[in-house]
DNA sequence: AACGTCCACAACCGCCGAAAA
DNA sequence: ATTTTCGGCGGTTGTGGACGT
């Protein structure tokens, strides 16, 4: 059944390609085209296996393969589609002209699996890595962190400080109770219908704009500290926002004002949750099936106490 | 200078689905 | 309908260079 290996195949060359075997590989192509692959080494006095020549051609020799160092516009482009797409390395591939799937593999695994796991978020999943102690504990901090800085003298511009650290703090930690709370099992995702969707059809003109949207800026938060009108922002197409990073929403698109679908969208993750009881959604109630998540809502509940008359939970909670 | 370790990348391996025989 | 062949894909390995001790 099926064929033997290269590796099986007697006397045939493995291992590194010689400039001779380049050149050999190249002169032959470019006269007859690559025709069938098994044939082809025979044919063009190659000691390889066909599929040997199939991939240095493909992977390095192709003429219209770009060179060189990853731009920060490829490495975006790259984080956004394996968010959607995974380990769809040729998929992938397809979306930057001259990039092999070898070498945007390559690039991943080296490079930017490990910046993700730098900045805290799950290289496979796109989400921040939730630790249930680790939300606990900052839950506590916050908690104290309010309480001191209402206290302490300090100056204002290092109270401000304080205050932006401690909001940055709470959304990651209401981003990631979020997690927390959608434990249910997520809808699959099919693969993309991108050309229904409108984001990879470059020719589109939507299309080229959802992209430089989502490729502005992959590490952008949906919450926007600049302005002094805090709005969050959170995709409405559940199908999509909740299998999409949260650094794929820019906060610019104004699409999807997801204010009203805030809540909704905390747990209305999956087709068996989408239909969420509308009374528990208006009144927040936590879902108390996640009874394995009680402390986290102790927690949570204490936190939005503790911090019930600031702006922060004030703008999140009356929209 | 010699050695060990780490890292990046090219190349290989094994599997799969589609097409051909 | 079954088997064989082929191209393609994703995961893994091997190798050479850079770097530190």
């Amino acid at each position: 059944m099926g064929r033997s290996p290269c590796s099986s195949e007697s006397g045939l060359k493995k291992g590194p390609w010689t400039p001779e075997e380049d050149q050999l590989l190249l002169d032959y192509i470019n006269k007859h085209g690559h025709g069938s692959w098994r044939a082809l080494p025979i044919l063009a006095g190659l000691n390889r296996c066909g599929k040997s020549c199939r991939l240095r051609w493909t992977n390095y020799l192709r003429p219209d393969i770009k060179r060189g160092k990853f731009s920060d516009e490829e490495e975006r482009i790259i984080i956004n589609l394996h968010s959607v797409l995974g380990n769809k390395w040729s998929k992938i591939a397809t979306h930057l002209p001259g990039r092999t799937d070898n070498e945007i593999k390559n690039f991943w695994n080296t490079h930017l699996r490990k910046k993700l796991l730098q900045m805290g978020i799950d290289p496979k999943t796109h989400q921040p890595i939730t630790d249930l102690n680790l939300l606990v504990n900052l839950s506590h901090f916050l908690s104290h962190s309010n309480l001191a800085s209402s206290m302490n003298p300090w100056n204002n511009a290092l109270r401000l400080q304080a205050a932006e650290a401690t909001q940055l703090a709470n959304i990651q930690l209401l981003q990631n109770l979020m997690q927390v709370m959608n434990t249910g099992p997520l809808p699959k995702f099919e693969e993309p219908n991108l050309s229904e969707l409108h984001i990879f059809n470059q020719s589109d003109g939507l299309a080229t704009e959802m992209m430089n949207q989502y490729t502005m800026d992959p590490f952008h938060q949906p919450w926007n500290f600049q302005n002094s009108n805090f709005t969050p922002k959170l995709p409405c197409d559940h199908h999509v926002a909740t299998n999409l990073p949260s650094y794929f929403e820019n906060g610019s698109s104004g699409a999807c004002n997801a204010q009203n679908d805030l809540f909704p969208a905390l747990v209305s993750v999956s087709p068996e949750t989408s239909t969420m009881n509308q009374r528990e959604s208006e009144n927040l109630t936590p879902i108390h099936s996640h009874s394995s998540n009680s402390n986290i809502f102790q927690d949570w509940e204490k936190l939005v106490d503790d911090g019930a008359n600031s702006s922060f939970w004030k703008d999140i909670i009356d929209s």
